[in-house]
DNA sequence: AGTCCAACTTAGAATACACATA
DNA sequence: TATGTGTATTCTAAGTTGGACT
């Protein structure tokens, strides 16, 4: 029944060729804005339609969208709510800090060990992959003399040994698969086990180590607070900006704004009117009242003299001497090292982003209504730190304060503050290598469905003739989500952000219906734009049952109308908890992803095959995943240049190719005749030449495929965060395939646990 | 049930860097 | 030795989820 699951390779490969100017956001524009425009009558248009579209009467509308009207009527309105907003937010958060200060105290009482200066580990900074003792015995060829100075001592192997036992059965455990045959000694020496001694010097397994229980996410936690901005440096006299033809003087916080803009000069934003409007708008917040006299239109200002400078200044860093780069990076390195890492739970730990995001323009991804707006400084004043009572609390710049010093342990961030384009909140969190960012229970969760999906498969084809609306639309909405691996599709609050769906807030206007298209039977046509405005164009045959229940919940509605009107992701959400525990809709999108790339790397690897070819496999394995899921990019710029280059060394290698041949040819004619030794061992070396060339040709040439599939296709994605890692290092185990020919150091570095764990035989 | 929002994962683009090549 | 190109890293936006509150 799963022969659906995936779409089959011409039909991957279809859908992308009628999909090749990916991004068509000015088609959406149009239908977008009639969206906006409808909106306002949607309520009436909804009032009328529901009645006749459902069995089933319900007094309450689903979605009173009153809030809006009161919403952005105009600036007093808004700040009025914001100030709101705020006061509720600080009530809250003085609580919060109440309860969980509490907490810390009695669990500190009770771990006392934990509260004690932490020793700290320094982890090594180099390559992070290491052949672990198991897989030493293996065939895996394993690599040049860097990884070498990674293996560890003979006497931690059969330490090692133990500990991965012990870690299977927690795995077993952790998988819900709780076979009682397996379970009989759950080793009570391994529940306390002390930090091992040898821990100084290797990695922290920390996959090997016991869980924390439910919502405590540590113990021990000090870091250093983030890093700033550099403040701003007001440009050299000599740099103008010019309005109306004429030079002026800035101020330096409308300078300050103006580079930002300036910098962007060359970028299709500038150009877009939605930016230079609210870009406009924020720059005069920051202008002197003289200035704010005299702009009064973009138009007017010419910032190409400012652009031309920091052209010129990034020109000039391309320029500089050896030492003076190498100054910098020491500088970097430095920062690296002061800044970021925090300890964790006696583990150093990398920090992902401890610098705090610098002002600029807002950069929203598609048609985003708040593009060019002016993202502020952050200040100390606006950060909140967050670290265990019992650390070194960072010190805020000097004559500054941190907004907040918390010691929250049931969340994982470092530091935090609000940003002032969406009032969202933004974080400092650890690297995905580290402890805390365990995905491995994600791949978990996803095994576990793989058990039941079958059951949840029949179930919804059940659903899809129920009496109820709502169970109908909820077995639809998860078919597609199943089917086709689409997001949840939360509402999102208009205006605000980029008009973009997920399944369960797809409209009417976002799918066509085809009782018949191209020889098949039923075919639904998607095109929407999803995450990051990227476009989502799929024709897709469904089961009439489908199609029926689609023709029923598109009568009688508007193309701006939601399609699952009686639907939401809290409701699907709720009900697949229901169906599995830890089930949500995203758990779909994994399971679909890692199980379609075992299955398609069972498929397409050749055991015959060398290893660039098999690894051509690979990468289409992940290309199917990276199709399913949608995952696009636009076309590098340099791409038709880079195909060209290629192109031509082919030709060149094929020209090499033949010339070799030919004098293999004459070499032989000429053995024929001297019939001699020499002879004869110039036709074998000819030969072996002609060889090893067209290995190097077919190595070129299936680079150049993998290439070309690749253009606009991003396989980082998936390989990130939907595929298992599990499989691949098997896969590689299996074949002999080095793992570096997979993952580069940072993805071995967050896959580290799996690269440890997973053995050849390893199945989703 | 609906709203709001904190916290966390997922995402593509931009930029930095390393390495090959002329 | 500079330059160009491909890959890795950084950046931060944009999703999902669940829990509190109403």
């Amino acid at each position: 029944m799963s022969g659906d699951q995936l779409h089959n390779d011409s039909q991957i490969e279809a859908d992308f060729r009628a999909n090749d100017s990916h991004k068509h956001k000015d088609k959406h524009k149009d239908r977008e804005h009639r969206h906006k425009e409808h909106k306002k009558d949607k309520e009436k248009d909804r009032e009328k339609s529901k009645h006749s579209n459902s069995e089933h009467k319900d007094s309450s509308e689903k979605k009173h969208k009153d809030k809006e009207k009161t919403k952005h009527k105009d600036g007093s309105s808004e700040k009025h709510k914001d100030k709101h907003k705020d006061k509720d937010k600080e009530k809250r958060k003085e609580e919060k800090i109440k309860l969980s200060s509490g907490d810390i105290k009695i669990k500190k009482e009770k771990e006392n060990g934990f509260s004690s200066p932490p020793r700290i580990k320094d982890e090594p900074d180099d390559d992070g992959f290491y052949a672990s003792p198991k897989e030493d015995s293996k065939p895996l060829k394993r690599p040049r003399e860097d990884d070498d100075a990674d293996y560890k001592p003979k006497k931690i192997k059969t330490e090692d040994v133990k500990k991965a036992k012990k870690r299977k059965q927690e795995e077993e455990e952790d998988s819900k698969a709780k076979k009682a045959k397996n379970k009989d000694k759950k080793s009570p020496e391994a529940d306390k086990r002390k930090k091992p001694k040898k821990e100084e010097e290797q990695k922290w397994k920390w996959w090997e180590e016991e869980r924390y229980p439910e919502g405590i996410k540590w113990k021990f936690l000090e870091h250093k607070g983030p890093v700033f901005a550099p403040p701003y440096e007001p440009l050299p006299e000599n740099v103008k900006f010019y309005y109306d033809g004429k030079v002026m003087k800035l101020s330096t916080k409308a300078e300050e704004v103006a580079t930002f803009f300036a910098k962007m000069l060359d970028h299709e934003y500038t150009t877009k009117e939605i930016f230079r409007k609210n870009f406009f708008k924020d720059w005069r917040k920051e202008m002197t009242s003289e200035e704010k006299s005299t702009i009064t239109s973009l138009s007017k200002c010419d910032f190409t003299h400012m652009s031309q400078y920091f052209k010129a200044q990034t020109e000039a860093r391309k320029q500089m001497s050896k030492e003076e780069k190498q100054k910098i990076k020491e500088e970097n390195e430095r920062l690296l090292k002061e800044y970021g890492y925090c300890v964790m739970d006696n583990h150093k730990e990398r920090i992902a982003n401890f610098k705090i995001e610098p002002p600029g323009l807002f950069r929203g991804r598609g048609n985003h209504p708040k593009m060019g707006m002016l993202k502020r400084r952050i200040m100390p004043e606006d950060i909140i730190i967050n670290c265990s009572k019992d650390s070194k609390v960072p010190p805020p710049p000097p004559g500054h304060k941190w907004k907040e010093v918390r010691h929250d342990n049931k969340v994982t961030w470092l530091v935090s503050w609000t940003e002032n384009i969406q009032g969202s909140i933004k974080y400092i969190m650890l690297n995905p290598s580290s402890r805390i960012k365990k995905d491995w229970q994600k791949y978990e969760t996803a095994r576990r469905l793989k058990k039941c999906v079958d059951k949840i498969r029949n179930q919804y084809r059940e659903d899809w003739k129920s009496k109820e609306m709502k169970v109908r639309q909820r077995a639809v909405a998860l078919y597609f989500i199943d089917k086709l691996a689409l997001r949840a599709g939360n509402e999102k609050e208009e205006g605000e952000t980029a008009d973009t769906v997920g399944c369960c807030s797809l409209r009417v206007e976002h799918i066509k219906l085809h009782p018949e298209l191209d020889g098949q039977e039923y075919v639904v046509e998607f095109d929407f734009l999803g995450k990051d405005s990227i476009r989502y164009y799929n024709k897709v045959p469904v089961e009439k049952r489908v199609f029926k229940n689609l023709q029923l919940f598109m009568e009688n509605k508007q193309p701006e109308d939601d399609l699952f009107d009686r639907l939401n992701t809290s409701i699907l959400n709720k009900h697949l908890q229901d169906l599995m525990e830890g089930l949500t809709a995203k758990v779909f999108r994994t399971y679909n992803a890692s199980i379609t790339l075992q299955q398609q790397l069972k498929e397409l690897t050749n055991p015959d095959d060398n290893i660039p070819a098999k690894i051509l496999s690979y990468n289409r394995a992940n290309r199917a995943v990276a199709i399913l899921c949608n995952h696009q990019r636009a076309p590098p710029k340099t791409f038709e240049k880079s195909m060209m280059n290629l192109q031509s060394k082919i030709d060149a290698k094929k020209e090499q190719l033949a010339d070799a041949r030919r004098e293999l040819k004459s070499a032989k004619a000429d053995a024929k005749v001297r019939r001699d030794e020499k002879s004869k061992k110039a036709v074998e070396s000819k030969k072996k030449a002609v060889q090893r060339i067209e290995e190097q040709l077919m190595k070129l040439e299936v680079q150049a495929t993998d290439r070309e599939e690749n253009k606009q296709i991003a396989l980082s994605t998936s390989k990130l965060n939907y595929l298992d890692p599990r499989i691949s290092v098997a896969w590689c185990k299996k074949w002999g395939i080095p793992i570096e020919k997979i993952y580069n150091k940072t993805q071995r570095e967050k896959f580290a646990w799996a690269i440890d764990m997973a053995e050849e035989d390893y199945e989703f």
